[in-house]
RNA sequence: GGACGGGUGGCCGAGCGGCUAAUGGCAGCAGACUGUAAAUCUGCCGCCCCUUGCGGGCUACGGAGGUUCGAAUCCUCCCCCGUCCA
């Protein structure tokens, strides 16, 4: 990217408003280009993070790309780590209560998040810190005069305090205070330029408001769309669990890359790939045309999304094991083991009590499916098979929250032991034996231990 | 402080003495179809136990009591939210 220091101002311009919702002021950036330029003083570039959740997942990385773009032109990006603002919890949407977190646990996820965004954004050139640190010791006093810079009508402007207002829904007085609070990060970051999603314009605009009132020249705000989850429905978010992880494995990306809907798929493209809005047309056309299958596009964003996130090689197998597993339907080269030992396996032994219908000694019905091909088979084996229940056995390997769900999925005929359905509650089974099960599309390999072993 | 309205399953929202684990919608899960897309169709969608069963138990309609053979539904007190008045 050296060669992009070199961009004529027009030239930088263009490459960090790709991909931006909107720029304010667009003239404002230019002039601190310039500016920037003349003093050699690289810009400062803010975006916050909200330490509740612990692991990133794409939808952050939209902001971070926006963040990279302007290390790549020399500027300073400041990670910031909202830890005292997290305890106010944004109000953006309804749910205005927010579990209180332990300082060991917000540090804790600050941790987590350092170790993953240095995957996009350039160490080098990359502030972390934390609001704390001129938050915290605020009196009530400097609260007071913060407060008064701003006024009760223009926070109500906001549009989610205006809807909540408007229905009656409570809006409690702290919820007021976290736009100035992040405009307080601003101020004392001495921020040129401040990086949000599109839900967070109002808060970014209310930094320029304040930093005026402290004698800095307003920032720069910057708004990227905001990244929709995987079911296209909601944002992305971990806890909606319509989410892509930056660090989960390149399989599961890949396969969870080909799910979203092919609309969504151009917004994926636009948002977390390098494809200008012209080649991304040229492929909508394509596709349109029927020159170029939207499954063969889909599999190419889960390549150029599992290359960024691992490597092009961790890409390539992440594609051909999709290939092989979910469109052949074959096994997945590596399969989840659970062992299962002796003791805990005669917890999950079902008893066989023999209905009035079987009254008969099973060796006298030797036509019997269930009965006899049973006993031949195991004693064709030299075997002694036991039952145990099918159910408790894909609670317990993983496959199933509960019990309940468990039954509920294999009535459903989404269960498979070693390759073949299983709808019976029972399943006889040798002890030491490894039972390869399929639950939808979750596959584990169980491993038995020895019921009438010792240990 | 006063008057009134309201708190139901992940969310929205019915129900207002038994047939209600609780209509419906959204979200979710599984199956069929397919490109693990969309659309469509089918089933499921609190937990646990008994191998199956229109089976049994437990938990659930803000909280605690009460009335009743029986309550999400009626009564009392409390908590919370909102509206209007002060």
């Amino acid at each position: 990217m050296e060669s992009v220091t070199a961009l004529s101002i027009d030239e930088q311009l263009t490459y960090l408003k790709k991909g931006l919702a909107e720029l304010i002021r667009e003239e404002d950036l230019r002039e601190r280009l310039v500016q920037a330029k003349k003093e050699g003083r690289p810009l400062r570039v803010k975006a916050g993070f909200d330490p509740t959740a612990p692991d990133l997942h794409l939808g952050h990385t939209v902001l971070l790309r926006k963040m990279k773009h302007f290390q790549d032109l020399g500027h300073t990006a400041i990670f910031l780590i909202g830890e005292t603002t997290a305890i106010i919890g944004d109000p953006s949407g309804r749910n205005v209560t927010r579990p209180p977190m332990t300082r060991e646990q917000i540090l804790a996820n600050a941790e987590t998040y350092k170790a993953q965004v240095f995957k996009i954004l350039d160490r080098e050139k990359t502030e972390v810190r934390f609001n704390s640190e001129w938050l915290e010791p605020l009196g009530f006093y400097d609260v007071i005069r913060l407060t008064s810079h701003y006024t009760v009508a223009r926070i109500l402007e906001r549009d989610d305090f205006a809807k909540r207002y408007k229905e009656g829904t409570p809006i409690a007085v702290h919820e007021l205070l976290y736009p100035l609070a992040q405009a307080y990060d601003s101020v004392m970051l001495k921020c040129d330029v401040e990086l949000g999603g599109t839900d967070q314009k109002f808060n970014l605009l209310v930094g320029r408001e304040i930093q005026k009132d402290f004698g800095q020249p307003p920032q720069i705000v910057a708004t990227v769309p905001i990244l929709e989850g995987i079911n296209g429905v909601e944002k992305m978010s971990k806890s909606l669990g319509n989410y892509i992880g930056i660090t989960e494995p390149p399989e599961v990306m890949f396969r969870k890359v080909m799910q979203i809907s092919d609309e969504l798929m151009y917004s994926y493209y636009e948002l977390l790939t390098d494809r200008s809005l012209g080649e991304i047309g040229a492929m909508k056309r394509r596709i349109a045309a029927g020159e170029l299958h939207p499954m063969q596009a889909k599999m190419e964003l889960g390549r150029i999304i599992v290359t960024d996130f691992h490597s092009a090689a961790e890409a390539v197998q992440a594609e051909e094991e999709f290939t092989r597993v979910v469109r052949q339907g074959e096994k997945p080269a590596e399969i989840t083991e659970v062992r299962i030992d002796g003791p805990e396996l005669r917890g999950l032994t079902a008893e066989i009590r023999p209905s009035p219908e079987d009254a008969h000694p099973i060796e006298q019905l030797p036509g019997s499916p269930t009965g006899s091909n049973q006993d031949e088979i195991r004693a064709a084996a030299g075997l002694k098979q036991i039952p145990i229940h099918t159910d408790k056995l894909i609670a317990r390997a993983g496959l199933a929250p509960s019990v309940s769900e468990a039954a509920r999925k294999r009535k459903a005929g989404a269960v498979l032991c070693d390759d073949k359905k299983q709808m019976d509650p029972v399943l006889w089974v040798d002890p030491g034996q490894s039972i390869l099960i399929k639950v939808g599309k979750n596959w584990r390999r169980v491993i038995l231990g020895d019921a009438h072993g010792p240990q």
